[in-house]
DNA sequence: GCTTTTCCAGACGAATTTGGTCTGGTTCGC
DNA sequence: GCGAACCAGACCAAATTCGTCTGGAAAAGC
């Protein structure tokens, strides 16, 4: 009942490249470095993002990855799913191969809502609701690291959670 | 992403008790035949769900598990969370040994937002809402296997999801 | 066209989790 | 005391997660 931690980098490495001008082509390297994330990894996991047109990547050298759209444009879902396959409490709400209990099964009724809660959560908050308040872990530690004590807080913040949707 | 097949059995087993006159004994063996769930897993499940005050256990001869309380006052919630532990959608939300990521993680707002979600639709489905169009598919096999040709279903059913409740 | 720099694709592998089984108790009814 | 049932935990196989590594392939610069 957890999200991977594919997702997490994945997620992470976005608001990275969100944080650039649209279209700014950054390397794996510099995004790993800034959001702590195994070099290599991250690699993997912008590839299941390019095939999902989520980001664009350039090859040779100043190539790197950017994004393909907007940060308003892609939500949480379109990142998770592309990087963890369709999210799916249960087996058989995954593909159509049926339920292996018999009848109107009412623990798959109750985990399929459950289901499209998260998928509704996920579905509404972009790309930019994101990156809006974030600090990335390897600048911080990057900062803790130049001035060596004085461990001051890089920025005061207000812990304020993502503001719901409007009722649409 | 998923409910794991502890989780799963362990409200099949439940529904299975549920069905029967409240503080009626029944054996792991019964529970498991019923269900077609493999019989020491599902003890080891209920040992869970009696330490969680779900169900009461009988020792003996004549022994067995009942429920503890009426199905009406068990929530699906109860019954996962007494199984897999509490439901947290990411490391930092279990425990409170903070985020990894620093500063106000929008991720992990995001990340609890949605398990407060899943816990809501949980907490609010009992195991009577479980019970009623649950048709136990260890019943549905061993009904087939008597009448052993003209597979005609067992009961008509409509199958209607479970209702969500009435805006609170 | 050669070299360098970057991504690409997939094989590989360690650690963890899941999904169970098994064994040796312990408790209860008879 | 004996058999029927649960109890507690050790144990184990398979799957999944969380990566690393290697050998390309494409693009840029010379």
């Amino acid at each position: 009942m957890q999200i991977t931690r594919a997702a997490e980098y994945g997620v992470l490495g976005l608001t990275a490249l969100a944080r650039r001008p649209l279209g700014e082509v950054v390397m794996i390297e510099t995004l790993c470095a800034e959001e702590d994330i195994p070099n290599s990894f991250l690699g993997k996991i912008l590839q299941s993002l390019a095939k999902a047109g989520i980001v664009k990547s350039a090859r040779g050298s100043g190539g790197g990855f950017s994004l393909a759209r907007t940060p308003t444009e892609v939500t949480a879902l379109e990142i998770i799913e592309a990087i963890e396959g369709p999210i799916a409490f249960q087996r058989c709400l995954d593909e159509d191969l049926g339920c292996e209990h018999s009848g109107g099964c009412a623990l798959c009724a109750l985990l399929s809502e459950a289901q499209e809660q998260v998928r509704e959560v996920f579905g509404r908050t972009t790309l930019s609701d994101l990156t809006g308040r974030h600090i990335p872990n390897g600048l911080v530690r990057q900062a803790r690291n130049r001035s060596s004590e004085t461990a001051a807080p890089v920025m005061p913040l207000d812990p304020v959670p993502v503001q719901p949707a409007p009722a649409s």
